[in-house]
DNA sequence: GTCTATAGTCGGATAGAC
DNA sequence: GTCTATCCGACTATAGAC
């Protein structure tokens, strides 16, 4: 329920202190991604990083703190890496080439299966829950301005606000991790975003865009 | 990791016992949409009942036994609920319409809030998975139905096949949810329904449809 | 079937040695 | 900055009274 609270402000500033707050980071990523929020506890990060149980609390403050620093920097890890590549899009077939390229890395590297469980964490906790939702703004914007641009002069401008597309996009590649936890065997997400590549040729070609 | 093990198979057959078994499962219902995954526990979920916590045990044999149960009835009630609304749809008009009114219905229950934390869940519970799993099946075959009868005789029918549309459509749905806990303020959920239904207009009438 | 009581375990958090 | 040791509360699960 408390936010973060390091003893006094941020207690690290040497280099030595600095890699263990990223080893730490990384623990907590590889915790909930093998065992989710439930299974989430500073001796179960410890151990995923071979580090001692202490530390959690001596750079964090608590178990919660280093989970809103997890979600804040895995955040805009996302948005510094897709800036560019978002910023390029113009055409649908664009936008949907490009998120089926930022699935499979994400979802190899099970970064959205982590950003899933923090965001179930988010429910019993205000600060984790903060800490998400400031971090999904740089990217939704990101997102929405490739929308804007894609559908920009299609009789679709009026009726598919772009924060609203933004929003579904973002909401599919999360509920589509989730199922594909259930049931890792096929992939579903991978033949879908095929699908939605002759979806999109097709809207391009209607409104007279070429890739 | 175990399965459900209660003391003798099904410990339950008098009336007494199946009424506090129903309020087991609802009050972990609620526990799971008050506090999420992270928050359950035996007590927990008896204080959201006024239940004894030795209860849980008694009917379910575990945590994780009551977790189950709770999934499994829960995608039955769903299945139920919306066999008949889904079963009538031949439109993408309706289909949108129809996926409105559930969504409402579903989330100002919580019920995919519900699910969005069981399947979190999940990710540390085999037994859990492989229920959650095994409830999805009615529903998406229910959606895959509908997404039949709509794209039949047009273009997309090859393009998308009907596994996958549905697989978008539960994934959205489900992902839409987990942000709205983020952010309950602005329900987006509610005007991307609004978008959709005026694009689902524009492919009833390309295709040659009328709702 | 439901309750109280309790054994045993685990996790959050801190104190203090190094 | 990092470690060991430890307190304390919360949890799972069971035994046994009612």
């Amino acid at each position: 329920m408390a936010a973060a609270k390091p003893p006094k402000g941020a207690p690290t500033s040497g280099a030595a202190g600095a890699e263990t707050r990223e080893r730490l980071i990384d623990a907590c990523r590889a915790c909930l991604r093998d065992d989710g929020i439930a299974g989430v506890s500073a001796r179960a990060i410890a151990r995923h990083g071979d580090l001692n149980q202490a530390l959690v609390f001596y750079h964090f403050g608590s178990v919660d703190g280093l989970l809103q620093a997890t979600a804040t920097e895995d955040s805009q890890r996302r948005a510094a890496l897709y800036a560019d590549r978002l910023g390029e899009v113009t055409t649908l077939a664009q936008l949907v080439a490009v998120g089926r390229a930022i699935h499979a890395v994400e979802s190899e590297r099970g970064s959205t299966a982590v950003l899933a469980q923090l965001l179930a964490g988010s429910a019993s906790s205000e600060g984790l829950r903060a800490a998400v939702l400031a971090g999904m703004e740089p990217w939704t914007s990101l997102v929405a301005a490739a929308v804007d641009r894609v559908v920009a002069g299609t009789p679709l401008a009026e009726a598919a606000p772009t924060d609203e597309v933004a929003f579904a996009i973002a909401s599919l590649f999360l509920g589509m991790e989730m199922f594909a936890g259930l049931d890792p065997d096929h992939d579903r997400a991978a033949s879908l975003f095929a699908s939605l590549e002759t979806v999109a040729g097709l809207f391009d070609a209607l409104v007279g865009r070429r890739a």
